[in-house]
Order: C-alpha cells, then structure tokens, then sequence
DNA sequence: TGTACATCAGTGAACGCGCGTTCACTGATGTAC
DNA sequence: TGTACATCAGTGAACGCGCGTTCACTGATGTAC
C-alpha cells in the first residue's frame, strides 16, 4: 500500500487524502485569501475530482474548521519555539505571535472566524493543555505566583487581546513613521508590547 | 414602490439612491454578515433593479467602501459622544468602542477589511480632523503634554490596538468566567483596559 | 407660459461564471474461505 | 495460494443557484428659447 509522502506516485487511492486536503486549503487561503478558497479550487490544487473531498468532510465548512485547526497547530509551535529559542526574553513569544499573523494575516483571519462561529473552541480551551491559549496560561501563571487567580486571568485576557490587535493592526501603513522612528518593525513590535505592560509578570 | 423613509411616495426616480443604497447594504452587513452582502441583495433590499446601483458606484468594491466610511462615521461619533456624556471617565471612549464593535460585528469587520486592502486610509488619516484617529490622538495628546513626541505617538498605537484586540475577542467564550467574576461584561472591558495601560496618561 | 430636446436615473432581460452538492458509476483494496 | 465478494475511495457529469455586470431601453427632469 501507498502511505507515501515520498516521491511514489498515487495510483487511484491517493493514501492520504484527507491531510492533503487540509494542506491544499491553507495553502490557497494563505496565497488567495479565504474568500478564494472554494471546495472545488481545493480539489483542483489537490489533484482530484471535486467530489472526493465528500469522501473526507461532510460539507465546505468542515474543511474550514480543519484548516483553522491546522492554523492553531502552526500557531502553537511557533510560540513554543520562540520561546525555547529565547529563554530570557519574555516577548519573544509575542513577537511570534505577531510574527505569524503577519506572514500569514488571511489564514489568521481565517481562524479567529471560525472560533467566533463556535459554541466551545477546541483548540482554544482553557482545560486542553497544548493550546496557544494554555501555554500563554502557563507560561503567565508561572511567572506570577504572588498573584491572585482572578488578576492572572486578567492578565491573561490582556495578553491576549493586546497581541491580537496588534497583530492585525501591525500592517496598517498608519504607524509606519513611529517604525521607522524606533528603528524597524521589530522594535516597533516589542515598544507596543511593552507599552501595553506585557511584561509585568514575566520573569 | 414605496420604499421611501418619509411618506412622501418615490417615483421613477428615487431621490436619494446613492444614500438609501449604502444604509441598504450597512443593514445587510449588519443582520447577515458580509458575506452575504451582495449587490443584488443592496438592489433588492433598496427596492430597485439590479443595475441601478451602478449610475452610483463604479462596482460592488466601491460600494463596499462607503459602507465603510459610514461606519467609520458612525463609530466616530460614539466615540465623541462618549466623551461628551462621561468627562471624567478616560475610558469612556474606550468602553464606547468595543460597545461599538460588539453590537455590529460584521460592519466592524468590514471596516477593518476595507481599510487593509487600502493603500492610505483617508478616514483614518493622521492629518484628517473628525476620524477616530484624529480623535484619540487628540485626546492622548491633550493629556500627555509632558511627555515626548515619540511617546505619544507609542501611546497612540498602543492604545488603538489594545482597544481592537478587546473589541474583537470580548465575545468570546473563552471569558465568560472572569466577566461574572468581575461583575459583568462592562466590568470586564473596564478592567482589561485599565490593566493594557489605557488609562495613564489621560487626565 | 409652452415646447423641444438633452440629460439623467431608472428598468428588466440577458450573459457567462464558479459555486456547493448529488448521483450513479468504477477501479482498488482487504478479507473469508 | 487463489478466488469471490464486500467495502472503500475515487471519477465525471449534472443539478440548480445567485452572483457581478452589461445592454438597449424608457420614463422623468431640467433647461434654452
């Protein structure tokens, strides 16, 4: 049987199509924006006829979700590494953060969509741990011990929102002098970041 | 054929097209999102032909435009209207416009999406007096005399994008538990923008 | 005041398009014996 | 090891739909004289 990534060619049984699916569609949504990703260009980036993907999901939007899950994934690593990579600075994570939403603003976009439509959020819940949203629970809750619960949390939810927005307010050409005036888009970044007070609570 | 606002009746001709076609299309964003925005929708909802709308506007984009500055406008005078009504509370404004974002999603949105694609962003100009922008410039301004020209401006953008990154995720579920620990969901917008540092450097 | 006429702002039918989804089908695979 | 057969995962044609936009048109309006 043919469980290949490898150069081995798919016969008529593609071996695994689903995943080949999921990455079509964030390739197209990243390259295109989500609004070109159609059910049937998926397929067609995919190499298949436009009904094998009824095979996998049960319709459009299911294929959405799996392609912002994915996203989530990607996020998540990105975090993670940032911070192995930089130990000692705290908004290394942050910048990653914003890092990733730059380089990828409609696959961002794409996954905040689909949270908003949903009752729970999976990949986004404060129990399931590997989560973007766990580890920045983590990684805050660590560095403040003497805190109460109730301003961790706070702490956390202003985390979160400060870097959100400033990654989708980041690209505006609006703040392009103050960049150029501190010296780059990264030191743009990591000026907001402190600004907002993100890291009071790191160590 | 009587689509008219006051009871004076419309005749062959409409009046005001132009204007009744950009509420048409802010109210469809508004109660079934942007996607389903479409100019025949705009036609429809206005009560006239599908080519109308085209003695108006080049095409849907530009269309889509005015829907924005509306928005804009709209949100502008919130803001203002805010600071009118509560002087000495510096985060009125604040509060007024996540309120904003919160009750009108989808127009938000599109605001945001709109100004993007954009190359300058002439109602979110630095020069322009009247826009959002002007507006929570002045105001920083006013209350930071001391502080440095750079600082301010830092103020600015923090301020504007920890204002967008609270507007756009204090729907989610995800905070449900710190907003009645906190006593309710204005309670909570208080707190996240006081902890983001909104508040220093108004008076 | 009346009339001719240019211009404006609508109509409604039509176009081509890509979409999501369904359907009957068929080739490939795995399994029971 | 070979064969019959159920199941799986594709195909490709077709459906109905709403879309953005164009077109020739026509009714209403404003203006010159």
């Amino acid at each position: 049987m043919s469980e290949s990534n490898p150069p081995e060619a798919r016969s008529y049984h593609h071996g695994d199509l689903r995943r080949a699916l999921v990455e079509a569609a964030r390739r197209l949504v990243e390259s295109e924006g989500a609004a070109a990703m159609s059910l049937r260009a998926v397929a067609r980036e995919a190499g298949v006829s436009p009904a094998a993907p009824y095979h996998h999901f049960k319709d459009k939007s299911e294929l959405m979700d799996a392609v912002a899950a994915e996203g989530w994934a990607m996020l998540s690593a990105a975090l993670f590494e940032a911070s192995e990579k930089h130990p000692d600075d705290p908004l290394a994570p942050g910048i990653a953060y914003v890092a990733f939403a730059r380089e990828r603003p409609a696959l961002y976009q794409t996954m905040y969509d689909a949270a908003r439509g949903k009752a729970s959020l999976p990949f986004f819940g404060i129990a399931e741990p590997g989560t973007p949203y766990a580890w920045v629970r983590e990684t805050l809750d660590r560095g403040a011990q003497e805190e109460s619960a109730l301003n961790v949390q706070l702490e956390i939810a202003a985390s979160w929102c400060a870097t959100h927005g400033l990654a989708e307010m980041a690209g505006f050409k609006q703040f392009d002098e103050l960049k150029e005036a501190l010296g780059g888009e990264t030191a743009f970044l990591r000026a907001v970041l402190e600004h907002m007070g993100l890291h009071q609570h790191k160590r």
